[in-house]
RNA sequence: GGUACCAUAGCUCAGUUGGUAGAGCAAUGGACUGAAAAUCCAUGUGUCCCUGGUUCGAUUCCAGGUGGUACCA
C-alpha cells in the first residue's frame, strides 16, 4: 500500500487549521505542522495556533514542540518530520502536512542539500564583521572563497552573502560545491492542496485577526519575551512591532497597525513563492469537500 | 436658506503663472537551498467631482450644478 502525504499550504490567515482539521478526521489520520512559528511553545496569540478543542479534536505534531532557546531550521524541520512520517506510515496511509512556511515544506517535499550547520560562534563572527567591515567586504571575500556563487547570489542580500561566507569557512569547500541543486526522492505520495482567497477578503480577515490578538493579550505575551527579543525566532511578525513599542520607538496603535502590513506583507510573500509551484491544486477553504473528493481521487488513481 | 472655503492616486495632501500631474503612507509584481513570519529587488496605479463658457489648448480661469466642511440664520 503506497503511502500518502497531503499538504495543506497557503497563506497566513486564509483559514488552514480549520480544513484541515476536517480532512485530517475524514482520513483518520494526524497533522505534521510545517510552520517556522508554531513549534516555539514560548509563542501561541501570535502565531495563530490552533486552539486547545483543535489540537484535542485531531493530533497535532510541531506544536509547541521545541523552544525559541533551540535551533531549528529547515534541515531539522526536514530531518525530523521525515522521521516523524516513517514512524507515522506503520500506522497509517495518509498524513496531513499543514502549515505556511514555504521552505520548511519544500524541505519536507524535495529535500535540502547537505550543509553542515554553522558553528554558532563562527556565526557570531561573520556577523561581528559584517556589522563592523559591511557589506562590501563580505561580498569580496565571497568572491575569493566561491567566485561561481558570487556571480549567483543577490549581492545586495546581506544574509545570503553571509551564509555563504560561513558555509565556505566551516567547510573549506566553495558553498556552490555543495549545492546540488536535485529533488530527494520520497517513499510516499504527495498531494499539494493550496488554499486562497480573495485578496480584499484576505486581508480583511489578517487585519481582523490582529484584533482579536491583541483582544487575547499578544501584549502581555509578547511583554514576557521581550528580554530576547534579539533572537531569530523572534523575529516574527506580531512580536518585533510590539518589541519596538515596549522599546519606546512607537506607540500601541502604530504597532498595531504594522503588526497587520506585515502580516498582509507576509501573506503576499508566501503566494508568490507558491504561485510558482505547479504541483499545488487550489482551491477555496470552504471547498471542503471538492478538496477531500480531489485527494481521494489522486490516491487511488495513482495508487 | 445665506456666506465662505474645499473637491487631484486606495488614504492624507502637494502642484500645474493654462500645454493632461507627484510626495508620504497604503498597494502590486518578483527572487529565495540550514536565521525563511527572515532577507532582498523592482513598480505610480489617476474621467485632476460634473456640465457648459473663454481659449489653438482647461485639471488649472469663469459660470452653473453636485457633494463636503465651517460660520451665520
Amino acid at each position: 500500500m503506497s503511502k500518502t502525504l497531503i499538504v495543506i499550504l497557503g497563506p497566513t490567515g486564509v483559514g488552514k487549521t480549520d480544513i484541515s482539521i476536517n480532512i485530517a478526521k475524514h482520513f483518520n489520520t494526524v497533522i505534521s505542522s510545517s510552520d517556522s512559528r508554531q513549534v516555539y511553545r514560548e509563542m501561541s496569540i501570535g502565531t495563530a495556533v490552533p486552539e486547545k478543542e483543535q489540537l484535542e479534536a485531531v493530533q497535532h505534531h510541531f506544536i509547541h514542540t521545541h523552544s525559541i532557546h533551540d535551533y531549528f531550521s529547515s534541515w531539522e524541520c526536514e530531518q525530523q518530520t521525515l522521521e516523524l512520517l516513517s514512524n507515522l506510515y506503520k500506522e497509517k496511509d495518509e498524513v496531513l502536512l499543514v502549515g505556511g512556511s514555504m521552505m520548511y515544506i519544500d524541505a519536507i517535499c524535495n529535500g535540502i542539500d547537505e550543509i553542515p550547520t554553522i558553528d554558532p560562534e563562527l556565526r557570531d563572527q561573520t556577523f561581528k564583521r559584517y556589522e563592523k567591515e559591511g557589506l562590501e567586504a563580505m561580498q569580496m571575500e565571497l568572491k575569493q572563497l566561491d567566485p561561481v556563487f558570487y556571480n549567483q547570489v543577490d549581492l545586495k542580500n546581506a544574509k545570503r552573502v553571509i551564509h555563504a561566507v560561513e558555509v565556505c569557512l566551516m567547510t573549506g569547500k566553495a558553498y556552490s560545491e555543495l549545492r546540488t541543486n536535485s529533488r530527494k526522492k520520497r517513499d510516499f505520495k504527495i498531494v499539494k492542496i493550496g488554499l486562497n482567497r480573495d485578496r480584499s477578503e484576505l486581508y480583511e480577515r489578517i487585519n481582523h485577526r490582529v484584533d482579536v490578538m491583541m483582544e487575547e493579550g499578544l501584549e502581555k505575551e509578547a511583554k514576557a519575551l521581550f528580554k530576547y527579543r534579539e533572537y531569530n525566532s523572534l523575529n516574527t511578525v506580531g512580536y518585533k512591532e510590539l518589541f519596538e513599542y515596549f522599546a519606546g520607538e512607537i506607540d500601541l496603535e502604530k504597532a498595531v497597525e504594522l503588526i497587520k502590513r506585515n502580516s498582509r506583507r507576509y501573506a503576499k510573500r508566501q503566494l508568490s513563492w507558491f504561485r510558482r509551484d505547479a504541483e499545488i491544486e487550489w482551491f477555496h477553504p470552504d471547498q471542503e469537500e471538492e478538496v477531500i473528493h480531489y485527494i481521494e481521487n489522486r490516491i487511488t488513481k495513482e495508487a
